[in-house]
DNA sequence: TTTT
DNA sequence: TTTT
């Protein structure tokens, strides 16, 4: 009925970004989350690094591809999918990653590592997610053929647009 | 950047469905979120009620029209709003509110006031929750002149659709 | 930096109910979150379920031991965790679960399979939700051993009790 | 039953850090969250800012009082509490608030308007959030007497800490 | 494999 | 009143 999963982290390692047959793009992130855990028995203080896959579609694969690098933090809102498949030996595995329908890029401009070299061309916008889903237009989808050249297409809809004036509610 | 609001709890009276003059939907919903608050001193329990007022447009106040009451048990999805506005004196007042972007009818089909004289006219839908925003089609939000004798509209696209086979990932 | 897993689903099968050496409780819950799926090309709409499993420690253990059952709606908030194993043929397999930190009993007391029995016993409280962690003083941790014959113990502390009046700020 | 508010935005103007008459300390943050939000009848894009005010008590109000300062990129995880208070007039008004049980300093260090100062004293931890609640001991909670030559406290208990080995689970 |  |  719910299931979201909502990450922030640093990206271990640059991402992976590809399209498949129908020219859709997708990108895989590896996005690692830290956290200070302090034992009450001993008084230490430990650190866990768990490590996620992040399987981002469409608009949200393209800001993948143009901004987001090794060492980038993010904001991740998505959903939990785990995956079956066969391993050589003909076993069946499981994957579970998680299926992004939000990505923010944190920081400021200058802390992205990707921010230099695009700025003109649409640039860097790291206040300015893009949200997946069908609700995007299949060009903007579609841009991974014209990377750089076109402009950062505006995000997706608000998450509930009022049909009219917010301040006009009738009751 | 981020602004989201998650409530569980019961609604506190027959909520109110009006529509605008476009035509178009909304709903406001008086929603009660208990908490059990345990006080370490004192070992004494006691319990807060927190009274939350969420916005809901087109689909989502489709669905609120009929099939959420006084009682219902519900899962909220949205942002913050506050809004501005001028009381008899003439006074700046503020009211905040919560936007839905994603609501969930729990518990059982029979726990639900509205479940039983629906029945057979759509019918209810705890699982199937309807997001708002502008993704919905204009036909599917105008449907407040038709109420009852059209079947519940499926849900709004998923969160993240894989373009075409989700375990078909390139990687 | 966060790692959080929201949940509202079903449980599939009987939770798994034990105890590690040490006397501590953990229970393991097998949850099922469906949604519908509208594809806009084809109009057609379908339906996934994702299987989850939900790993819960002490406090948490004891309320699934006496309340959830097949077929429990669950409210549950955690973190991810993928841990590694070794297969009979000594290969390195990864299974993610999540770590409840909160779990709510959702729907009405009678919707609850375990409702019934245990009346007058402690009883159902699918309001009054239980946190892990730490926080829980040992003492109810290790109720197991004396199961139903003590009163659900009162939730965890609140997410941020104020020090004194909450309608008190200095502000 | 569930009251959770999580926020990603930027802190509008120095925090306020005040304590109570027991001693125990209390921030106040004004956290901006701004969407763009892109309307498909025009195409044009616009932005909405909302301000949210967040109080943090105990050891969140004392991590804001050494790191947090006007332009600070913050994630926020809290609860709604709408507030009612008397106004000159003595008439009713309310007024909503986010209580905090969880705060991160976001981006690198070197962006933070307090991280440079504070060197060599416990310093910046933008990866270490604090978390509120009773659980952290009174003595942490009542630093604000001494507050820099202490060092950061340790992160409160992880969400939820497994008994013992999470790698020996009984299933 | 990131970050502090 | 922030940020882009």
């Amino acid at each position: 009925m719910i299931n979201k999963v909502i990450l922030v982290g640093n990206v271990g390692i640059d991402p992976e970004v590809r399209a498949i047959e129908s020219g859709v793009k997708v990108a895989r992130v590896r996005l690692a989350t830290t956290e200070r855990i302090f034992n009450r028995q001993t008084n230490e203080s430990t650190e866990h690094t768990e490590w996620h896959t992040v399987i981002l579609w469409r608009g949200l694969a393209d800001v993948v591809d143009r901004f987001v690098r090794k060492g980038s933090q993010l904001y991740i809102e998505g959903s939990l999918r785990t995956r079956e498949w066969m391993d050589k030996e003909n076993q069946k595995r499981y994957t579970t990653e998680i299926i992004a329908s939000d990505m923010k890029l944190l920081g400021k401009r200058s802390d992205n590592p990707a921010g230099g070299q695009s700025a003109g061309q649409g640039g860097y916008q790291p206040q300015g997610g893009v949200q997946g889903g069908y609700a995007a237009p299949a060009s903007q989808a579609g841009g991974y053929a014209q990377p750089a050249a076109q402009p950062v297409q505006p995000a997706a809809a608000p998450v509930v647009p009022p049909a009219e004036d917010p301040d006009d509610l009738p009751f």
